[in-house]
DNA sequence: CTGTTAGCGCATTCAG
DNA sequence: CTGAATGCGCTAACAG
């Protein structure tokens, strides 16, 4: 069912039928009466990739997000959906993995969608390699990245001030008499790193000695066995802060196991505030990093950017810790 | 840059560079290099919708899903990706929420986007509505149901099936002295409702009288909530079974704090054998209803009918239970 | 081996 | 108020 069988029944042109669809003024009543009358009986809807292709448009949004399992990332995607979906975009989620070349050929498909605007989820993105391949790829286009931040033209970062955070974090910890503090990381992201940043800043802060260690994964089973490794080492750790909130209920089984009263012996802090704080025993106090906030703010940027507005290139979000029964 | 910009280019015309393009036989060697190395330096991408436009074929698919907060549905919607963008197919994820607007605007979406094929995730999509919708937006394009069926020429259903599963566990409950069996939906749900048959099988079978409560919905604090009902209108409940993990989850934590030792005391059990069941404490036992084989046969039965292939109406696979502490 | 022509479904001139 | 003609970017059928 196309414009033209609509046309041909209704004993009209083409055009006729197209302004009807879009509503533009000039139409005899009568015709236009008899023209929707068509339309609903046939359930005709335009195709919007034909469409796409006279307008210059393909009303599609790429959300790139660098792994399924971190529900934070998720979160985010479909918050972003949510508000483009609204107005009438529709988004392609695609989770790119780690590998470059799995980025480079997701970032090309966006490019072959002619994607209209693009997010990056995740500070994995915050890459070099990435960075080349917007610049090649996706240099006309808006892209946000949601924790990250690259510097190219057409690329709005939104970050979570995490190292400040981590930093508050640590205080926290000094406030409730903690001295022995160790910082876990998953991995060494760039989001990492400003953690553990922030976390090196707060102990310089109180003149303590850093711990650092690094797990091998950000899964929960990763997470008791950095644990392990930690209370081996240093049985006197007081509180471990966890890059994640996975990781750290992995902390929490581990330390429990081990003998250790949690928070008393040890508190323990993850980062992301998701919902697995509330389904650990005891509860898992951590960190709140604005997926929501940020993720709306993305949205916005966004669809800024789509409308050739100016946009600010980078966008800071302070973080606030949420105590549970860890702290 | 088109197609014609690089055809002007390399001196030729834009059928050979479209040839060029899908490495189709009957160029020369010459100009075939001389057009890649083209394509190559100004990075072309045929447009996909243009093609789609001549090919008639979108290369969409549609993934709907009802509930974002429910993870299972999700990480289906995602192995159904992986699958489809193998075959070089896009996929756009939608949440519908419960509301029937939604369920039909976005399969309006669908269809205006000439998505290829659909796939729905979760029984509420067994609804004569949303059957009604199918059959009048996607009466040409294979639908395949996960977790639900509809009566369509065009729609094949994949149905763990539950209520055998929850008949074998009030048998595993049973075999373990449990006699005061209770169970907790979490809404009326087609999936939930068929959950409860299996449990009612099941109390039928050894004849034990059945303790059916609904809670109000599916977040942990509701499954508390309803647990602490059942707990104090019958207390000697020794054992609870869910439908759902997560209000599990929350069964269990109420329980301990009602002074139940699980699962002395009280045995729980969950459905979907998600993650939280390893990080809940004690870890929950639930039962697997497949997420994993579903979606791949979902993403295989779908391909199958989009290369217009004769497929099964109904696919039935079986559970089973993953034992861990709660019981 | 390659170019010309036509058409996918639609919106947009420009005439009338 | 309406229709004919044109073109968006691409592929395919048909000539040559």
């Amino acid at each position: 069912m196309t414009i033209y069988d609509i046309a041909k029944e209704a004993g009209c042109s083409a055009s006729t039928v197209s302004r009807v669809i879009n509503n533009k003024p000039g139409i005899r009543r009568e015709t236009r009466e008899r023209v929707r009358e068509l339309l609903e009986k046939y359930n005709y809807t335009p195709d919007i990739a034909a469409r796409g292709l006279v307008k210059q448009s393909s009303g599609l949004i790429g959300i790139l997000i660098e792994d399924l399992r971190v529900l934070h990332h998720l979160e985010s995607a479909f918050i972003i959906e949510r508000e483009m979906m609204k107005l009438g975009y529709c988004c392609i989620i695609m989770p790119t993995g780690f590998s470059p070349e799995t980025q480079e050929e997701y970032i090309r498909v966006l490019e072959q969608r002619r994607a209209e605007g693009a997010v990056l989820v995740g500070s994995m993105f915050m890459t070099e390699t990435v960075k080349a391949y917007v610049e090649k790829y996706l240099p006309k286009i808006p892209v946000v990245i949601v924790n990250g931040y690259l510097d190219l033209p057409n690329v709005t970062g939104i970050i979570a001030d995490e190292r400040e955070g981590i930093g508050k974090t640590v205080d926290l910890l000094y406030s409730k008499g903690k001295r022995n503090i160790a910082f876990a990381l998953d991995g060494p992201t760039v989001s990492n790193l400003s953690k553990q940043e922030g976390y090196l800043d707060g102990m310089r802060k109180y003149g303590l000695e850093p711990r650092l260690f690094e797990s091998k994964g950000k899964t929960q089973k990763e997470g008791e066995q950095i644990t392990r490794e930690i209370l081996s080492a240093m049985p006197d750790t007081d509180a471990i802060i966890y890059s994640v909130d996975l990781t750290a209920v992995g902390g929490i089984h581990a330390a429990v196991q081990e003998g250790y009263r949690v928070p008393e012996d040890l508190s323990i802090v993850g980062v992301d505030n998701s919902i697995y704080c509330d389904i650990a025993r005891p509860r898992l106090t951590s960190l709140n990093n604005k997926v929501e906030e940020s993720s709306e703010t993305a949205a916005a940027v966004l669809i800024e950017g789509i409308r050739k507005k100016p946009v600010h290139r980078k966008i800071i979000l302070f973080t606030d810790i949420v105590e549970r029964d860890t702290t």
